[in-house]
DNA sequence: AACTCGTGGGC
DNA sequence: TGCCCAAGAGT
C-alpha cells in the first residue's frame, strides 16, 4: 500500500497511546498540585477572558498584579466597555502588546451591543471577538463553559511534542492545527476546562522547556520522548530572526519648566502611547546628529530648538526591533503652534500619560540627571 | 506563511 | 552578556 500516509493519519493518536489513563492521571495530578491563581477562584467568563488575554506571551507572575488592578478598575464587561480608552491603556502600561488592551475593550463593547453583555459560548461567535484567536477561544469555551474545545498554547505544543515524539516545527502555524486535532481526541468528557489547564500547568511546572522534571511527571509512563531519552531535544522550534537595529535621536525638550511629549499614531508600534520626540537617523551617514534632531523636530513639530548636551545612550530591544537611542537635552527657542498630537506638560504630570518601557528608561535618565544637578 | 507587536526573568 | 522564553493574535 504505497502512499498510505495521508494527512488524516498524521493527526491520529498512536494506537498504543492509552487515552483514558493519560487523561485521568493528568487530571488527578492537577487536582492535587494546581496553583492557586487569582483567575481560578471561579469560572466567570469575563474573569477568564481577561486573564487569558493578559497571559498571552506573558508570565503568570507578571500578570498577577495587573490582573488584580484591572479587575478592580473594570470589574464587569459593562465597566470596561464604558471606560475611557486612556484608562484602559494606563492599566495595561508596562505589560506590553498594547493592542491586547484595545482589542479587549473593543470586544467588550461588542459583547455589550450584540450579545447583551454575555460572553458568547459558541466557537463561531466567540472567534469573531477582537483579540480572541484559536487559543483564547478554546480556553474561554472550555474553562468558563465546559465545552470540549482544545486550547493549544506553547505549553501544550511542548507537552504534546514530547508526549508523542512529534518532530514538527512548533514555530509553524500548521503544527498548532495538527496538535489541536490530537488534543481534541484526548479531552475527557465533562472536564474540558480542567484538562486544558492541566496540560498548561504541566508545561509550566514539570514539562518545562529546559531540563524537564521527568522524574516527578504524572504522565511519565505515557511519554514517548522520555522512553527514547530525547525529551531535552524536543520540541523542535525554528529560530527567530534577530531584531533589526534602528538608530534614534531623542530630544528631552524643555520650555519654561515643561517638557515636550508626543502621542504616537493610533496604529503600529506602541500605538497611541506617549513618547519623547525622536528622529530616526542613518548611523552610517548622519555625522551631525544634533542637527538631524533639530531639523526633524522643526519638520514634525514646527518649533525651533537648541541642543544643550548629551544625556546618555538608551537601548531598548523589542522582539523584532532594536532601538539605539541617543538622548539629548534641548531648549525650546521659537515657534508656538504645536500639532494636535504634541504638547508641553509639567514634569509632575508625566504620570498621567501612558508611556511604554523604552520611554520610562529615558525618564529614568532625566531624573538621574536632575538629581545630580543639585 | 511570514511579519508585526512588548516586556521581564532565568540561566 | 546574550539568548531563549512566556496561557498568541492580527494582518
Amino acid at each position: 500500500m504505497a502512499g498510505k500516509k495521508t494527512k488524516e493519519l498524521t493527526y491520529t493518536l498512536p494506537e498504543e497511546f492509552h487515552v483514558f489513563g493519560f487523561s485521568s492521571d493528568l487530571l488527578a495530578w492537577y487536582d492535587s498540585q494546581k496553583r492557586d491563581l487569582p483567575w481560578r477562584i471561579n469560572r466567570d467568563p469575563y474573569r477568564v477572558w481577561v486573564s487569558e488575554i493578559m497571559l498571552q506571551q506573558t508570565r503568570v507572575e507578571t500578570v498577577k498584579p495587573y490582573y488584580a488592578n484591572f479587575m478592580e478598575k473594570f470589574p464587569t464587561i459593562g465597566a470596561l466597555a464604558e471606560a475611557p480608552e486612556d484608562e484602559v491603556l494606563k492599566a495595561w502600561e508596562g505589560l506590553g502588546y498594547y493592542s491586547r488592551a484595545r482589542n479587549l475593550q473593543t470586544a467588550a463593547r461588542e459583547v455589550q451591543a450584540r450579545y447583551g453583555g454575555v460572553v458568547p459560548d459558541s466557537p463561531e461567535e466567540i472567534a469573531t471577538l477582537k483579540g480572541v484567536g484559536p487559543y483564547t477561544a478554546g480556553a474561554i469555551l472550555s474553562i468558563a463553559y465546559e465545552k470540549a474545545e482544545p486550547a493549544v498554547d506553547g505549553n501544550v505544543m511542548r507537552v504534546f511534542s514530547r508526549l508523542l515524539y512529534l518532530t514538527d516545527d512548533i514555530a509553524k502555524p500548521a503544527t498548532r492545527i495538527k496538535i489541536e486535532h490530537l488534543v481534541r481526541q484526548v479531552i475527557p468528557h465533562g472536564r474540558a476546562g480542567d484538562f486544558n489547564q492541566a496540560l498548561m500547568e504541566l508545561g509550566a511546572m514539570v514539562c518545562v522547556p529546559r531540563t524537564p522534571q521527568c522524574l516527578t511527571c504524572p504522565v511519565f509512563d505515557y511519554c514517548m520522548a522520555r522512553q527514547e531519552g530525547v525529551q531535552e531535544d524536543l520540541p523542535i522550534k525554528g529560530k527567530a530572526k534577530p531584531p533589526r537595529p534602528i538608530h534614534l535621536q531623542v530630544g528631552v525638550i524643555m520650555k519654561e519648566g515643561k517638557v515636550l511629549i508626543n502621542k504616537r499614531p493610533e496604529t503600529g508600534l506602541l500605538a497611541g502611547m506617549w513618547e519623547f520626540p525622536m528622529v530616526e537617523t542613518d548611523v552610517e551617514r548622519d555625522a551631525a546628529k544634533q542637527e538631524v534632531l533639530a531639523n526633524g523636530i522643526r519638520e514634525r513639530f514646527g518649533i525651533d530648538i537648541e541642543v544643550i548636551d548629551m544625556l546618555g545612550d538608551v537601548q531598548h530591544t523589542f522582539s523584532h526591533l532594536q532601538w539605539n537611542m541617543q538622548v539629548r537635552s534641548c531648549d525650546w527657542i521659537d515657534g508656538e503652534e504645536l500639532p494636535p498630537h504634541a504638547r508641553f506638560v509639567e514634569i509632575d504630570e508625566l504620570d498621567t500619560y501612558t508611556f511604554p518601557g523604552a520611554h520610562h528608561k529615558i525618564r529614568d535618565l532625566m531624573q538621574k540627571r536632575n538629581e545630580s544637578a543639585r
